[in-house]
DNA sequence: TTAAAAACATACAAACTGCATGTACTAAAT
DNA sequence: ATTTAGTACATGCAGTTTGTATGTTTTTAA
């Protein structure tokens, strides 16, 4: 194995470093894991952790950015820009409740992620990813007259809550059409007065 | 200082860790909390912690514990039982809010609990204080029709979140009004369809 | 081919946690 | 009242962990 260009050094052991990283956190939590166990994992040594990431909150913070990503991309890929705003609304929703449901990714997102990072990071990830898909639905939905006029932000905001608490529910054992029965009854709130 | 009973000595000393604990966590957050700084401001050692606690784990859910009960005891406080269960969800909503203003309390409560107690603990916490009183509340008002049938726990989880995510980005610096606008939105969804 | 820079490896110091052992204070018994 | 036992605390220690500083190897540039 020689040869190997600088760029290519470096994109494989940060990717190996934050795979090995990714099955630590999700198994055992971000406090619980030591970059010792981490670097062992990836077959690397702490130095090239320590190289790479500023401390083992910035590879968390990578795993975490990768994650949402996955999530994001994942929704629109499975709802795309339509005219018709309602059904994007609604398929997007399902997309993400099936994408959340990836093992681990409750934890790095919605437990660890908030503790480890602050609150006000995750939301600049959320912003810059996930929720994103979502305000351009509900602005579609808004602009149709498909749902009623709201605070664009602070509805997106509480609907992601919803689905977020739908989501761990679920994984801790609630059942499933129970929550979904009472999102499709929230949603149906919004539905425009004169509609 | 002389002839202290036992329990005296002991409730004294609790409450002293506590305090300070809730003081430190609320600051620096629990993982970047040392037990040297927390037994240094109470005003005792190390070992007088380890001897009422098991660990900083236990000392962190006393904390929690405590401030949940708090919260829950206001709410019930401003909004006791009443036959108007539609008045009661909204007066008991609007002391949520209120009480979760107190500083820290979004912290201990929101972010650092469920990552560091684990969120199955804090679901257990939420149910035994917490959200006793809204899951009560709304299901009056569907006894009394006031807001359609729908899945009891739920309900009461999803809409709990709303208000959580509500009192964050609150908290974060949103506009209170466009959150209460959506909050109420929502919640008029719940409306039954035959009133 | 040599100088540099980047990518790692190793070694170290500081801090923290939990426990084990030791001391003081309270409670109970004689 | 004195001794005994138990509880409440204090001190000291061992094992981990984190971040850094220094050393070595591999790639890049000259």
């Amino acid at each position: 194995m020689q040869a190997r260009t600088n760029p290519e050094r470096s994109a494989a052991t940060k990717a190996q470093l934050i795979a090995a990283a990714r099955a630590l956190f999700v198994e055992k939590g971000y406090a619980d894991t030591a970059t010792p166990d981490i670097v062992a994992a990836a077959g690397v040594t702490r130095g090239a952790l320590y190289h790479h990431f500023a401390d083992k909150q910035a590879l968390f913070a990578a795993v975490v950015e990768r994650e949402a990503a996955a999530v994001a991309d994942e929704v629109e890929r499975a709802a795309p820009f339509s005219p018709d705003a309602m059904g994007m609304l609604q398929t997007g929703g399902r997309a993400y409740l099936q994408a959340m449901r990836v093992p681990g990714r409750t934890r790095l997102l919605l437990i660890d992620g908030p503790a480890a990072l602050g609150r006000a990071a995750m939301d600049e990830v959320h912003n810059r990813h996930g929720s994103r898909s979502l305000r351009e639905g509900l602005a579609a939905a808004m602009e149709a007259r498909a749902i009623r006029t709201l605070p664009l932000d602070a509805l997106t905001v509480q609907l992601g809550a919803m689905f977020d608490a739908a989501i761990l529910a679920i994984e801790y054992g609630r059942q499933v059409e129970e929550h979904m029965e009472v999102l499709g009854a929230l949603m149906n709130g919004l539905a425009a007065p004169g509609a």
